[in-house]
DNA sequence: ACTGGATCCTGACTGC
DNA sequence: TGCAGTCAGGATCCAG
């Protein structure tokens, strides 16, 4: 489900009900995800404070005391808050007991996402591999969206030469994070360039269109609580709404809103892309 | 260094 | 009803 306004949101809403409890107990019932979780998970984390949620592309931080737990929800993962008692559901993998009697559920029927730990180094210890930091696991990602560093200039010097579909350039990471197939198919379209057209053939004022075409789609779409299809729960429980302000994702033979033409869709890097073949060029 | 393709997994939906 | 085929929000790994 999730990408970046999806996340971003999950993390305003757990952000306001977690931080200050504490994790009292971790339930791992199936540790086979997109990576096996550690099955000393519970050991290690149990007993600490919730400091602070934060996010790194589609990725949640959890920061505890002494350590950050990191939860990708994959495709189709998402995350229940449970207050009263309620039954378990298929592919409920892991339960975070918290103080206070509240629980945190994750659920991924398709199991691509993960959940990971990484302790603080501890200073001169043989434990502060810089191989195995946090750092070091995000080292290969592009910059956020929201980060002045992303911007026309960097987009299109990084653009030199490259002669992949721009599309499947701004879903790699390398540009920029957090843009999935979803709003990689809107950002282009409110720019008004071709999905298709490989991303060193595009000039410089261009790329600043898309460049605030990318920050305005996420941005309403945050605003709008997330767009969501059909397993993104927020953490209160509550659908977004975004998904009903697509102009072409999922629009196939509909009209463009601007000009009328037929919606086209292309499979690109076996993904299904969406455009207005009169609008965008 | 780039690029395209296969891959992990389940569920919803379509057409016969 | 049942069954086969297609598709789905991600991202890593591997061969060429």
């Amino acid at each position: 489900m999730p990408e970046l306004p999806e996340v971003e949101v999950v993390r305003q809403g757990l952000d306001a009900v977690l931080r200050g409890l504490r994790l009292l107990r971790t339930e791992v019932r199936v540790p086979k995800l997109r990576w096996e979780v550690d099955p000393q998970l519970d050991a290690l984390t149990r007993n600490q404070m919730v400091c602070a949620l934060d996010r790194r592309s589609k990725v949640l931080l959890v920061a505890l005391e002494r350590g950050t737990l990191l939860i990708h929800l994959g495709m189709s993962g998402s995350l229940r808050r449970i207050q009263q008692p309620e039954a378990l559901r298929t592919h409920d993998h892991l339960i975070w007991h918290f103080s206070g009697g509240l629980e945190l559920r994750l659920h991924d029927p398709r199991r691509f996402g993960s959940v990971l730990w990484f302790a603080h180094p501890c200073v001169g210890s043989a434990d502060s591999d810089p191989a195995r930091s946090i750092d070091a696991h995000f080292a290969r990602l592009g910059p956020e969206p929201f980060d002045p560093a992303f911007n026309a200039d960097s987009l299109h010097r990084r653009s030199q030469g490259r002669k992949v579909a721009v599309k499947q350039w701004l879903m790699s990471g390398t540009p920029v994070v957090g843009v999935g197939n979803i709003y990689a198919s809107e950002a282009l379209y409110r720019a008004g360039i071709d999905p298709r057209r490989a991303a060193g053939r595009i000039g410089r004022h261009r790329y600043a269109r898309l460049v605030d075409a990318i920050r305005e789609v996420l941005r309403q779409a945050i605003e709008a609580g997330g767009s969501t299809l059909r397993d993104f729960v927020g953490s209160h429980g509550d659908p977004g709404a975004f998904q009903q302000h697509y102009a072409v994702y999922g629009r196939d033979g509909e009209a463009c809103p601007a000009c009328g033409a037929k919606v086209r869709r292309t499979i690109l890097g076996q993904r299904s892309s969406f455009w207005c073949p009169r609008c965008q060029r």
